[in-house]
DNA sequence: ATTGTAATTGACGTTTACGTAAACGTCAAT
DNA sequence: ATTGACGTTTACGTAAACGTCAATTACAAT
């Protein structure tokens, strides 16, 4: 078996962010690739931790969850606490995307109303406008 | 006429805020409420801007954003100008807020997705299911 | 006058996810 | 021997939108 070995730029380019990303995640712990000299060398399951790392930041995870929730893929064994951990924090997380949503939903659409508005506002002039419908007091 | 006062207290209390708060917004001078010796007063027009506020708040709006739109209720004449300036800002929070909701409605598939593989995992156990299944490399 | 309740100010703390700068080491290639 | 590209560390900076605290006043009621 091969090892196979990426340095920290080649990650860095293939995920798309800054070395010095990884590196801060190495701060908080999220990956211990090996070191030689003070080069850092990561291996395939290093690899493999770094895009949970970064697929859990593109669903809204913090650091600090995705530490906890990547030591289901540890060398031990996945045991149900783990489990059900994460299956708890996905689930979390999950409503609160829902709620985001709802809330964006509803921001959207006041928007829209307001842009409409400010447009009728700005073509037919201040006059015939009553500013109730500018949402003022 | 009666002029209607208002507290900071009383303020933050119906918009549900802290009263720093407002001393904030102050302090990045969104509102000026009149003072008694060194306590402030509030007038009808400060509640609106600060209801104002808070609405571009739950928009999305930076305080700065909101800084400059608010002028156009300012005492003088609302520019063509301060209205444009509106307009776009409007329309660009609504295209980063549409952008975000993909964003959300992206990440709550993947999550539902991944939340029916855990649940399998457990159910079924280790045994029988094929790591890929869980997105690891 | 004293107690209590509110308000004020200023300064520093918080959170998240990094960026940036300084000053230096390492290594391969020329 | 030098250049260039990359790497390292430590430490401080950034942005937003406040929160928290402490010290100080102010004012109202007793």
């Amino acid at each position: 078996m091969e090892e196979t070995r990426y340095s920290i730029t080649e990650l860095a380019e293939e995920f798309g962010v800054t070395s010095r990303t990884i590196r801060f995640y190495e701060d908080k712990g999220l990956v211990s690739p090996e070191r030689e000299g003070l080069t850092r060398v990561y291996s395939r399951s290093d690899r493999a931790r770094l895009k949970l790392i970064l697929r859990g930041r593109r669903l809204g995870f913090s650091l600090q969850d995705m530490k906890k929730m990547i030591e289901l893929y540890d060398p031990s064994q996945g045991s149900m606490d783990q489990l059900k951990f994460t299956l708890q924090k996905c689930e979390d997380q999950l409503a609160k995307l829902k709620s985001q949503r709802t809330d964006i939903n509803e921001a959207i659409s006041e928007l829209e109303q307001g842009i409409r508005d400010l447009k009728e506002y700005k073509d037919k002039g201040p006059a015939e406008m009553n500013s109730q419908k500018l949402k003022l007091a």
